[in-house]
DNA sequence: ATGTGATATACTGATTATAATATAAAAGAG
DNA sequence: CTCTTTTATATTATAATCAGTATATCACAT
């Protein structure tokens, strides 16, 4: 149980919807990390149908595929990161941090 | 329709849950423009429990009122922020607009 | 005294979001 | 070829949110 006061902060992205937030960064890092949405739904305790949802809204707003996937084969398939995925997400982790970095000094210069 | 990604943040803070964040924050300022709970939940297109609800979370978890509230009387009863409440209610909006252009410059450095 | 409109709080119903389920397709391994 | 496991997608069930409703209280104005 925190008993002291913490701040936090979702950094989103939109165009006619929001598309991108943390939930859906840390999906794709456990995709990576797996090599199947399926397992990274599972790990996350996430619905496979949803995870496959806000990945395919998430493409269909920036244009590009995060995931190139396949289909059958020895395992089943496999999905793995797109070289923009990787990219884009690297960024949105890195502003993100600068970002949690800049709102801890803040806290403490507001609310210290 | 936005055609461009646009980044957007939400700052919250928590202790055991979540208990402030853009919502209250906008429903409290709507409060004291026009010192009603009950006329800044329906600009808000809230409903008056939800309201109402949530500021009782928020001060539960701060520790402190928010509001001083009247009912009875003339115009049925009123509300006002509280000394505490405004200082909070500044505090949160100035480091939000603080951390919003951070993240403005933030975007254009990782995205531009 | 009575009416009025807001606070205060609990409860119920509707809406929304999400999980769960179902079905098809895919392709390598045995 | 069949079996396996995942992708892909739609549909259905369930859970979480939230609006709406109900009831009581309050104190000033008429």
């Amino acid at each position: 149980m925190a008993e002291v006061i913490q701040p936090g902060l979702r950094l989103t992205f939109q165009k006619d919807e929001r598309f991108f937030g943390p939930g859906v960064a840390e999906l794709l890092e456990y995709i990576e990390e797996r090599g199947s949405i399926q397992a990274a739904c599972a790990k996350m305790g996430m619905s496979y149908s949803k995870g496959w949802k806000i990945i395919k809204r998430a493409e269909k707003e920036l244009g590009f595929a995060f995931l190139h996937t396949h289909n059958g084969g020895a395992h089943g398939g496999k999905s793995e990161l797109t070289c923009e995925g990787k990219e884009f997400l690297l960024k949105y982790r890195g502003m993100e941090n600068r970002l949690k970095q800049e709102m801890e000094k803040l806290f403490s210069q507001y609310f210290g």
